[in-house]
DNA sequence: CGCTTCGGTCTCTAATGTAGACCAGGTCTC
DNA sequence: GAGACCTGGTCTACATTAGAGACCGAAGCG
């Protein structure tokens, strides 16, 4: 895990990025979810980094994309049973983010105004 | 959380990188370490990373520096209360990552051969 | 004197993320 | 029937960031 090299390291690494556990906790909490709705409901990612992030949760067994041979296209991402796993842990940290955003500000302000040149 | 300029979603942002986490549960897992342990223990991690998620972690208040006045220099990192508290939501992530492993990578190698072109 | 240790910093380059234009191809409007 | 619009992307150009490795200061050691 800690190793460089091992495969639950690389795992890891691949997963541990804020796309991907956001994406993962919209569709835990919003069940199935198409690209757009997936876009509006991440703020702030671009196409590019949704796209990127989808094939890889999908890649790694996590998401299931299922096209709809419609015109306009839909396509809907939805949790696998390995996905909901790993979103139903990482759900509690974004519980605590909510919960301890304060006290993190507070600690930041703090550190800031004890190293004003930095 | 999931909007964009949101307080909690900044702090999550913040935190939701892989080598913060990594210095997390190697902090939980070990107890205090100083840097040079760290470096070891983290496989893969820059001095520069290193030492940009150790302040950041510092800053946001998850984890304490201490510096010993001697020479060579003794530089001691431990979990706050606060940053034991994240450790511990972030670390059975790392249980999951080492125990779905094998899964992961099965998905992986049915994907790419499903998608041989990509 | 010159080499080692420790916890960094600095610089340079490679990789990555962001913003925004573009695309197919079918429907709706005029 | 010409054009605009929809979706789920891709492509390009630019900005930011990560990584590799050199350097540093002060004490200790041979």
């Amino acid at each position: 895990m800690f190793a460089r090299l091992c495969p639950s390291r690389e795992v890891f690494a691949e997963l541990a990025d804020k796309w991907s556990m956001l994406i993962l906790m919209d569709l835990l909490a919003c069940g199935p979810q198409r690209f757009s709705e997936l876009q509006r409901a991440v703020g702030g990612v671009s196409r590019k980094m949704l796209t990127q992030s989808l094939r890889n949760l999908e890649r790694n067994g996590l998401v299931l994309r299922t096209v709809f041979p419609e015109t306009p296209p839909r396509v809907v991402y939805d949790l696998l049973p390995l996905g909901r796993e790993l979103a139903e842990l990482v759900d509690p940290i974004g519980r605590w983010t909510e919960r301890r955003a304060e006290r993190v500000m507070a600690a930041r302000e703090e550190f800031d105004a004890a190293h004003p040149g930095g």
